[in-house]
DNA sequence: CAAATAGTGTCTCTAAGACAATATCAC
DNA sequence: GTGATATTGTCTTAGAGACACTATTTG
């Protein structure tokens, strides 16, 4: 007993370096955007939270929103952290989606970064009205495969257009990892964490675990449909979607009219 | 341009107080022991390696292997570099499972844990042979679910008993965290480490991404068969399970003869 | 021959995909 | 009424579970 407190005394962390600890997050939203017709539904838009850097390196390029961890948080609280840092919305949930150390990933030094996916409500995101001239941006995604067999990321928002290329490498235990072969001119690894992190995404959006927390408290089921089709790029027959999801929600009483078209019940997620 | 490089020249990353960080691994065999008659086929334990700590914290407490991230190389290079200084045996196959961060989760001080799972084949820990006096031993694993909702995780190695009690709690994205509601002896939070290891380990096994680096090369499907049985603690009809991974494997020439029964086909893993 | 596993075939049941048909509103 | 989505039902098909049956070896 004593001898272990005699241990701890004497014992100094100091005597190793260390690294720099970080979080990362891909923090995720759905835009809908109204689109021809008074009638149409609107279109759904896969979004991403992307910070301008005001500082070196990297000055002037576009990032994930991160920072480095703080004694006496964990590392999730400090991701959630920084999410709230940028955005003022405290995100429902979040998932690690992998640690990158490679050495020199950060010019700074030894920097190691742990990536997390978040997922924001459109409707958290409009409360808090972002500044539109802001450092801030939610740029929308695309990732396909390219005919060469890698696989092409590219960020759009207004004006600005980033695409990266990233060569897919299947790991142990049937995992991807991303190789940058073009940065498109992201900051450090994150187009290789982004990559990763939207593939997480997809993959967790197959057992309807995630979609949920895109939408607001109730829904229709179309509009949980298209939160599914977004993320996924696959479409389903919507008399199918509803079989399939019948199991995860409960109906209300409640309607949402005044579409143009038949009003649609609202559903809530089911406990 | 110039102004990055005087950036980084003047950068100081010292300004900031950082964590240790650690590489933990939950590596995993399954072993084969004889039991009953000459003709039935041996029984299979799901084993856990697990170390005896030699000095202070916990001293004389058993853990899982790992240690701290040198300079100059990745996480999981880290994690690799220390199943191999334990076993001499360099794993196929590594999967993060999470990162441990608890403020306290140490008492040596700030030192957040990278915890991944391992598996390593029987042949490959038979072709080492590990010293049987040694700190380092191969534990029998159970892991349920007991009446009042808390998980039981038992580890048994000859008279050695550790049984730890832990608490599941759903986070997002359908993930599971383990509290430890009693750490059964097992030093710092290597309870929670192992369950969420395992937790990772069963999920996998369920797409066959998995269960082939537990075999040798070739291998009958009745030891596929039963390696997925012990790791998923769930038994299929084997008519059943010969289709179901039928696509995931390709016949050899050869058989196994000499078991006191009718010769199995060897079968590889498909690319 | 007996005991054990190896391997095949087939019936059932469930869930997903395709598609037809009806319902209901806003304009 | 028209154009859109909402909602229900049904046919088909693919795959998992159950089970009966045959094949082959060793002691």
């Amino acid at each position: 007993m004593d001898s272990e407190k005699e241990f701890l005394a004497g014992y100094s962390i100091d005597k190793y370096e260390r690294p720099s600890v970080t979080a990362d997050v891909a923090a995720f939203t759905i835009s809908t955007e109204e689109s021809g017709s008074y009638r149409r539904s609107p279109e759904n838009k896969l979004r991403l939270l992307l910070i301008r850097r005001g500082g070196h390196p990297y000055k002037d390029c576009w990032a994930l929103p991160g920072g480095f961890l703080q004694k006496g948080e964990t590392i999730e609280q400090c991701a959630l952290r920084e999410i709230f840092e940028e955005t003022n919305v405290q995100p429902v949930s979040i998932m690690p989606v992998g640690v990158f150390s490679e050495p020199g990933r950060d010019p700074r030094g030894w920097i190691i970064s742990n990536a997390y996916v978040s997922v924001i409500s459109e409707e958290s995101v409009r409360q808090v009205g972002m500044d539109d001239a802001a450092d801030a941006q939610w740029f929308c995604v695309s990732f396909d495969c390219t005919e060469t067999g890698a696989h092409r990321l590219t960020l759009t928002c207004g004006e600005i257009a980033l695409s990266a290329l990233l060569a897919a490498e299947k790991t142990s235990f049937g995992r991807t990892q991303y190789r940058i072969l073009d940065s498109g001119g992201l900051a450090f690894d994150h187009a290789a964490i982004i990559a990763t992190g939207l593939s997480a995404l997809r993959t967790e959006a197959k057992s309807f675990d995630t979609i949920f927390d895109f939408l607001p408290e109730t829904f229709t089921l179309s509009q949980l449909q298209k939160v599914q089709e977004t993320i996924m790029n696959v479409s389903v027959l919507p008399a199918n979607f509803r079989r399939m999801v019948s199991s995860y929600v409960e109906e209300t009483d409640e309607f949402l009219r005044g579409e143009g078209h038949r009003p649609a019940r609202l559903y809530r997620r089911k406990v």
